[in-house]
DNA sequence: GCCGTGACGATTC
DNA sequence: CGAATCGCCACGG
C-alpha cells in the first residue's frame, strides 16, 4: 500500500511532517507507526537517514527530552540552537519542555 | 533463518 | 542525577 516497505522511510515521513518549534520522540514515532517497542529500530532510521534530506532530526529526541549524542550533527549544542531558534524551551537539566513542545502524529 | 548492531525505554541501585 | 542492566524491534550480511 501507501506505506513504504521500510520503517526507515516511514519513519523519515513522519519526522518530516514535524511542525516547526515542536519536538518528538523516537518512542512516540514508533508507537505511531504501530510498533511501539521499535523505538531503536527508529533511532537507527535517523542515523542511517540521508544528510542532505530535509528531514528536521533535530526536532527528535528521546523519552526524556535529551538531545542526540555528541557524535551525532556535531554536538548537542547544535542541536539546542536550532531548537531554541524555533521556539522551543528548555529546562535547566538541558532536556526539552516535553509538556510543552511534544509532537505526536 | 541466525547473528550482530543500535540517534531507545524503562527500571534499579 | 549518574551509571548499569534488560528488553524490545527491525535491517544487513
Amino acid at each position: 500500500m501507501r506505506s513504504a516497505d521500510t520503517l526507515f522511510e516511514r519513519v523519515w515521513s513522519v519526522v518530516a511532517k514535524v511542525p516547526r518549534g515542536k519536538v518528538t520522540t523516537y518512542g512516540a514515532i514508533a508507537r505511531a507507526l504501530g510498533s511501539p517497542g521499535a523505538a531503536r529500530t527508529v533511532g537507527w532510521a535517523m542515523r542511517a537517514a540521508p544528510a542532505r534530506s530535509k528531514l528536521p532530526c533535530h526536532r527528535v529526541v528521546n523519552a526524556t527530552g535529551e538531545l542526540s549524542p555528541e557524535d551525532v550533527f556535531g554536538g548537542p549544542d547544535v542541536q539546542r540552537s536550532l531548537l531554541e531558534s524555533e521556539g522551543v524551551t528548555f529546562d535547566m537539566q538541558g532536556h526539552v519542555d516535553m509538556k510543552r513542545h511534544l509532537w505526536i502524529p
